[in-house]
DNA sequence: CTGAGGTGCATTTTATACACCAGATACGTT
DNA sequence: AACGTATCTGGTGTATAAAATGCACCTCAG
């Protein structure tokens, strides 16, 4: 499948839409809940896809921005409890090579740089927050166990 | 906040049945997507969730297991193109202790090991659902810019 | 003798701890 | 007004610890 910039941008749009009007996404992408559909393939994808946020601290820093808003370094090293000022550097890096994130730079004085999600970095985050919506419900449970 | 299994069992159910009614699952947990609310705890909760999340090949397993269905140790191995046993075996220890994953014996002859989510691990999978549906969209955009 | 389901161990890759740095603002003293 | 010094911001450098890999190998069943 090869998409046009025009593609991704009305794909994306009724994503968000889709969300927005308090419908499933499933309306967009009705194979992936159909249990009836052979969807081997797109295992493929899938791990493909993830490989992104499959490594230490990247969700967190996309869950972070997402719901606390645009943050300054040393705010996202206070929210993210334990990472190390080396790690979220490195972290925040490749989160802007794989076009999660984006640097500002306010022009002062004072100069100020503040990380804030790309449009793309905004729909993860959105899409992750069922999930943290049920993590966080799910927490004590699991824990007591 | 502490939960009875009587809760969470009418709290799981709820979730799913939201996604399942093609409805999101805002609906139960409002705050989450209103932009007015001060969340700042909510911040603290997402991180300390994700962290289950936060190593590598956490999500592609739940992803293939949930996308795939039940798989045995070597076709795992096989649809995550790329782990080594040994790391499979430590992360579906690790899957087992946070209640994502079951190991399921099928007494043989011949005996078989199949690997199963949990109610909790599919409820995360489909949870995760969108977000897969998305980045197997968005993914040929990102790697062409 | 093979395939399934792993474990052991040495090496490489990632993340951490901790020190440090340059530039800007801030506070008090003289 | 100049002077020391002290702190905050946004990081980098380096050694060490933790996690993942590659590859060999094991047991058990067929």
């Amino acid at each position: 499948m090869t998409l046009t910039p025009d593609d991704f941008e009305s794909i994306q749009k009724a994503i968000v839409d889709v969300q927005a009007n308090g419908r499933d996404i499933r309306m967009t992408f009705a194979s992936y809940y159909d249990d009836e559909v052979d969807i081997g393939w797109e295992v493929d994808a899938a791990v493909d896809s993830f490989q992104m946020f499959s490594s230490r601290w990247t969700i967190e820093i996309l869950a972070a921005l997402y719901i606390a808003g645009d943050r300054r370094f040393n705010e996202l090293r206070t929210l993210l409890r334990g990472i190390s000022s080396r790690t979220l550097s490195d972290k925040l890096t490749t989160c802007q090579e794989h076009g999660l994130v984006e640097r500002v730079v306010e022009e002062g004085p004072p100069i100020r740089v503040t990380y804030r999600l790309t449009s793309h970095g905004r729909t993860c985050g959105r899409l992750l927050g069922p999930l943290v919506a049920y993590m966080k419900i799910h927490k004590d449970l699991i824990e007591s166990e």
